[in-house]
DNA sequence: TTTTAATCGAGACGGTACGTCGGGTCTTCTG
DNA sequence: CAGAAGACCCGACGTACCGTCTCGATTAAAA
């Protein structure tokens, strides 16, 4: 009678939150490498099969489980003060996507999308540009109360500042530290700052 | 003085530039799937060995296939117009990189090197520093001509530049074209030019 | 002016014997596996070419290193008695052909000819018959002398002693000893023997 | 009694049994050479990893394939004529081990034995050993029916009687005919038969 | 309850590519 | 100019994953 099963059967939607854990602990030691498909499935004792039942690719797991980590509180303060709204959100951000457990998968996801555009419009859509835009709220507030110039466009704004900053995590081995923040912030604010 | 290692072999160098050659060509086709060191021996009638015996790894071939290609003219010119260098500078390099040869290769490699710190510091070292270095010297210039401000951090600047328009490029699916250079200028310019 | 070159260069007919020298030695190390073209050119520090020049397959390298370890002396000797003498050419050509430095290779060219009917042929007309050769002059003597029936095929009988004997010895982990060679020879005077 | 191994499972015994009939069939057209695993695999259309799991050599492929084939009925008959009784089972035997599928197949797993001791051994035990057995039996019972000397030491015989038969076959270019098996039987008699 | 249908683990399967090894030919350069 | 050194094409080695496909064994809902 006894049960020497190790886990009891879970079913479901328990299950998919299962696989994409595993997927992000696999992804965080190995990382991009050491992501296959047989391999999570070997780590969290399920059957191939019970993998390409819920996704179709890879890809797709790997962009659900990205979607699990991704935190949603990117929203920025409004202190009043952009510059240091500003600065503080790109720390934390910047961190949070840098670091576990987002990180590996993250960057998985982008090495894919380098060799299928239909992935990286995705990946644009639901992750990058989420950044963008809530940068783009900030300044664009500041804007209306008068702190950054008319005319600016501050939507290819938000771009430039994103971008510089996976510029360096993703091409780089620089640190993206508060130096390169303010470095970037300098620029921005002598740009668009009235006065 | 006396020189006994056997002499450094040359004679391969034929054959290692078409072998170069036919990478180029297999990931202009096929992209950065399809790169398979199999499949690149079998386009070039060669055995793997022949491969294995030049690159220890299929990213080294890459680093050198992409080399070959980086051929070019990253010079920037110097009108005295500073703007108009920069964004023909820009738009010449960014086609450059973006078309055929160099786009689909160079894509592999950042693939590659989401998965490979070192990898990461080399093709910055090799690739995208020349592009930040020959933008900075063209900015230096003009700082140095009064036409930028003294104060400015023009090394980090040249980062920016570069970054926004690498983050275009390889994490949207938005065309690195004339608006977008334009737009990167206006920012740039409204930041440092004196007046 | 130091010659650090390990081995002075030796030509021609030195050469192919130390060649044969060392695949008599790899081969008692190795067994027919590990006897690869390659490995003797390695063991010997010689190009491969030096074998090529040489033999035109590996099959004529290793008859031509089996011919050089074989020993010439097989003739029977003839004390008068005919079971003794035969007793002790048996056990004497035995130990030779099994041990060192004779046994591996000629278990080597035994293996290649399974797959090769000239070999066979070749290997059985250069070295096989010899044995059976030798057996049966003594035989031949013998019948004349009246020791065997006249009416016997001893050509035959040969053929058979030599076979029985190479079956145990390839085919089977028996020892070929003292008592194989006796039951032997029990059955060889039983069939042949005059009275 | 509970038997919680998770059944044996028995899927591929179909798809076991062609990869053995082709392997008979490339053994036959191309002997021991051409006799790669992945030329079988191929000639199958079967994945490498399908013969793999099956067998964790070429070696014991061949004994399997060798084993599948041997079915040719070596229980000697007993019409009261030994002689030709005998002279009928070698006969009959001989020209199975020699022909087709048999005789590629036998003749690689020999040569493979030569390097490899422990092969010698299982090759002696389970097909070498079978021939030998039934010839001891039928002259055995011949010598319980006086029809052999009853000193005579038949296991011995027996081996001589195939292993001349052997050697002809695998160390000769001389065909195994009516003769050779008359001559043979010829020498048994002459030693063994009473009067 | 009992049946039925979905779901699961396990892993067989045909493929493709991996990186290594040896075969036999051909080339370079040294002594 | 013979020889070591080894480049070269070829093809097999044994392994790892891919994505598809059975297997039986559970398990949950329907009957």
């Amino acid at each position: 009678m006894a049960n020497h099963s190790p886990a009891p059967r879970r079913r479901g939607a328990a299950r998919t939150d299962a696989l994409l854990q595993v997927t992000l602990e696999l992804a965080a030691e190995v990382g991009y490498a050491g992501l296959s498909i047989e391999a999570i499935a070997r780590r969290a004792e399920v059957g191939k099969h019970t993998i390409y039942r819920r996704w179709p690719s890879k890809t797709a797991l790997l962009l659900d489980a990205l979607n699990r980590a991704w935190l949603t509180d990117l929203d920025y303060r409004d202190t009043g003060d952009l510059r240091s709204d500003l600065r503080e959100q790109f720390l934390r951000s910047t961190s949070a996507l840098t670091g576990s457990p987002i990180g590996p998968v993250y960057r998985a996801v982008i090495a894919e999308a380098q060799s299928d555009p239909a992935l990286r419009e995705t990946l644009h859509q639901r992750f990058l540009r989420t950044a963008e835009h809530s940068t783009l709220e900030r300044v664009t507030r500041a804007q209306q109360a008068g702190e950054l110039r008319a005319d600016a466009d501050l939507a290819f704004a938000a771009e430039v500042l994103c971008g510089a900053l996976y510029y360096r995590h993703l091409l780089t081995t620089l640190p993206v530290d508060e130096s390169a923040v303010d470095g970037l912030l300098d620029m921005f604010m002598a740009a668009y700052a009235t006065r």
